[in-house]
Parts: structure tokens; C-alpha cells; sequence
DNA sequence: AAGTGGTCTAGACCACTTT
DNA sequence: AAGTGGTCTAGACCACTTT
């Protein structure tokens, strides 16, 4: 193998050459040259154009599916991303007028887009609350002290989050709250009758990469970060008695919040 | 060159060899077998350890850096990530008690972790908006209409948030608006004298892979998203009169919103 | 000087999709 | 059958850091 080929001439400036063509690329890209939904020209062909190895190409393709610009597909080419942010979930989802069975915001959003809402509850069981859970629910982090509600929701069958609920077990045992249809109003309905009236909230909200497990549930492209919101419910009292976590596709979902100035 | 050994013996499973070695560094991480700063074995000892070459060793740790569990230093080895979550800006930043200079919420977050803070002015100019912030700000689109004052936050020199703030060109023209040392109150005390109560907010959430552009500024390592806050300021008639773009590092910042539930 | 990651070559076989 | 991305080999040279 002749090493001394190393680095072609064609890589004339400082960048390396893989550097260089992913420049290329992403400038047809923003200048629409190369519109969402465009097939890229394959690796080879680009490494041909640029007299480059293979991998060179692949790896200036890599780059732009880190960047989310384009998407992969086996067997078919490389696309440039469709840029569709579909889902917005507002502050008022937790209004009370929003509150039949808790999901309704979800399924108004899916359709206002004219796409089927299904929501799965994968889980009902009793656990042990991981760390951040506990802190918040104010409940002991070494003990079956929760119940843990796991919620998957699609659109046009697509999966669009991951929900995590947690409520008290010395408060859920025996109810509704166990069951996959918790009655009217949903989890929150039987929560106030048990004395909880939400009254304010807290949402934590953190973004990072997803873990492979939620690339895998999520069905989720390289190159999309999850957005990650830690929900606290606060009663009457200022005490927590819920805590979800939601995990949703950021390519997918906005949040928004709106909310008066003290 | 040998091309018949592409699947060693040593993948014995179904899955490839690459991901198998990002599995077993993975669950080393997870289980704490590898602790935050720690060093990963270099990746010609991993193709040793695994019969693999080198380049397939590489693409294992490329995949846990894409999820952020390890960082490569060049020349010094690839080590597990510290999950160090710094900032927390709170919906009371808006509130009218933090409202000197406009940046006491940062400063005295820093303060709070002994870091140093710094605010850089880095440009104000008039500009033509961008889309999204002309929509929401409510001026021409394709006119000269707003000021953009484009502000760099840092904690002990590194830097933590980009942000960029649109206000109307008419309003700001010739006031201190235009000014980096904005006076009392800071940009917020200018525009309540032209009327402008803050009376509420809308911040809109997203997060996404950052452009090459913000991966320079912030300084970014690879597998780390931003979080990108679109910040409206509504005054007393309701009316738009402030668009900020916050673009956060989500390796260091989180949000938080406390808010009542109607 | 030795070790590390960064980039690259020039192939190969595989799984998948399209023609 | 032809084309595409996915994975891999067995090298090489480079830039950078540590010994």
C-alpha cells in the first residue's frame, strides 16, 4: 500500500480533506443548493471527486450527521434532514381545563397535524426511586417507596417521548393510580381526591444525547439530542406529590413557557 | 493485504465488533469501574486486547464520545467525562429584584460556585432580523429594523452561553440601547422608560447539535448539544417589545420554570 | 523518545435497496 | 445485477503530550 499518498495534493489548505468536502456539503445545504430531503452523492462518488479514500468522504458525511443536517439510509444514500419540529408542549398543558386523563395537550397537538395520537403504558410497578426521582418526590431513596408509570407516546405510530411517572406507594397502593385507566381526569383526578390540588409546578429541563436504549426506543437518528424534563407537581401545601421525567426527541418537540413577571 | 479476516473470529455474536468493545467500555462506565477523569486504554491497546484493528477500536470510542460519555484529548488519551451540571437559570432571572445591569441572575450564579463571571459585548449593530425573531418581535422581516446586541457569557474564561438580543430599531435608535454600558437597570431600565413594563414571558425550548460556529465559541466538545432558548418580552398591553436567542452549553446548563397552575 | 489521538489510503465483504 | 451505506483490515504519517 503506497502510505506516502497520505496526504494528496488536493488537500491544498490547512484542513483536512474530509474537513474540507463536509464544508462543501453543508454550505450546498444552506444555501439550498441541496434541499431537505436531497440525496447526497455517495461516498464513493465524492471520494472519487475529491480523489479521495472512501472512508475520507464517509468520514466528511459523518461530520454533517453529528451536525443533525443529514441522515443515513442504508442501502439508499445519505438525505439532507427534513427540518419538521412538529410537537410543541406549552405551560398551560398543565392547566386544569387541560386535565381528561392527563394526555389531552398531546392529543390536540397531533390533531391540530392531522396525525392518530397513541399512547402506550408499557409499565405500572412498584420500585426504588432513582436518586433525582427521590429529592424530589421527598421520599426514601433506598426503598420500594414508589410507583413507577411508564408512558410511550406515538404519533402516526412514530415514538415521540418517554414519560416516567413517580407517585408515592403509601399513597397509590390499592387505587386507581396502579391501574393502566386511572378513571376520570387520569392520575390527576384521583391525586386531588387524595387531597392534591396541583397548584404549582417545577419542570427541569436539560438537554443531551440519548443513551442507546432511548435510540432504540425512540427510534432516534444520529446526531439528535434528547431533551430531558424533570417535572415536580406541587399541591395546596407547596409539597410535591408527583415527579415525571419526560424524555422527548429533540427534533421532534419544543417546549414553551409562558408565564407572568413578578 | 489479508481482506478475507474482516470478521474475526473474536465477534463471535451478532453484533459488530466495534460496538461490542463500546459495550463492555460503556458498562465499565456505568458501573464506576471507570470514574469520571479516568483514562480509557489507548486505542492500539484496545485493537490488541480485541484482536481488532485499530481503526475498529477508534470507532468504539467515537460512538461513546457521540454520546458523551468520554472526551478525547489529543495526544493525551480519551477519559470519562465529569458530569458536572453548573448552571441553573431559573425563570426568577426575569424577575423585576434581578433586574440591575440585567445580568445579576449569571453573576451571582457564579458567585454561588466560586467561579469568576464575565459579560463581553461583542457587537451592537442594526441589522435585518432574522426570520424567527421578526415574527416575534413583530417588525419587517427584510428591512433594517431592530438592533442586535450579541453578548458572551463566561465562568472562570470559559464560556457558558451566547446570547443575542433583538430590539427595535426605532425604539433603540440614538438611546443607550445602542450603548455597551447600557446604564441603570441595564436594557431593561431603557426600555421601561419608553413605556415598555415587563409584564410577561414567553421562552420557547429547543436543542440541537450545534453549528461548527458554536462548537468554536463554546468551545464544545464533540457529543455535546445546546440548548436554544427564543426569549420573547411581552409588556403591559401585551405587545412584544424584547426577542432574545440564548444558546446555551447543555454539558453545564440546565433551566428551571416555576410556575402556577391555573 | 515514546505514547497518544487525528487523519488517511486502498482495498474487502456484508446488508440493504433499487433497477 | 448494480448501487448504497456499514464495518473492517493493516498499514502509514502527522500533531500533540508526556517521560
Amino acid at each position: 500500500m503506497l502510505s506516502r499518498m497520505t496526504r494528496p495534493e488536493s488537500s491544498g489548505g490547512q484542513q483536512p480533506a474530509s474537513r474540507r468536502i463536509a464544508e462543501v456539503l453543508r454550505s450546498a445545504i444552506q444555501s439550498g443548493e441541496l434541499r431537505p430531503g436531497d440525496r447526497l452523492p455517495s461516498e464513493r462518488v465524492l471520494a472519487d471527486q475529491y480523489g479521495a479514500a472512501r472512508n475520507t468522504a464517509r468520514e466528511a458525511v459523518r461530520l454533517l450527521a453529528e451536525e443533525g443536517l443529514v441522515v443515513a439510509q442504508h442501502g439508499r444514500g445519505v438525505f439532507v434532514r427534513e427540518a419538521r419540529r412538529l410537537f410543541r408542549f406549552g405551560s398551560d398543558r398543565y392547566a386544569r381545563k387541560n386535565r381528561e386523563t392527563g394526555l389531552t395537550p398531546f392529543r390536540l397537538e397531533a390533531r391540530r397535524q392531522g396525525k392518530s395520537a397513541r399512547i402506550d403504558v408499557v409499565s405500572i410497578a412498584r420500585e426504588m426511586p432513582p436518586r433525582d426521582i427521590a429529592e424530589r418526590l421527598d421520599v426514601a431513596p433506598d426503598d420500594l417507596s414508589v410507583v413507577h408509570r411508564e408512558n410511550h407516546y406515538f404519533a402516526d405510530d412514530e415514538p415521540v417521548q418517554v414519560v416516567s411517572t413517580y407517585l408515592r406507594w403509601e399513597e397509590a397502593e390499592g387505587t386507581l393510580l396502579m391501574e393502566a385507566k386511572s378513571g376520570p381526569d387520569g392520575i390527576y383526578g384521583r391525586l386531588e381526591e387524595l387531597g392534591h390540588a396541583m397548584t404549582s409546578i417545577r419542570d427541569e429541563i436539560f438537554a443531551r444525547m440519548p443513551t442507546p436504549h432511548e435510540t432504540a426506543v425512540l427510534g432516534l437518528p444520529p446526531g439528535v439530542p434528547v431533551l430531558e424534563v424533570l417535572h415536580t407537581s406541587l399541591d395546596q401545601d407547596g409539597r410535591p406529590f408527583e415527579v415525571s421525567r419526560f424524555v422527548h426527541r429533540s427534533d421532534l418537540t419544543g417546549l414553551t413557557y409562558e408565564l407572568p413577571v413578578t
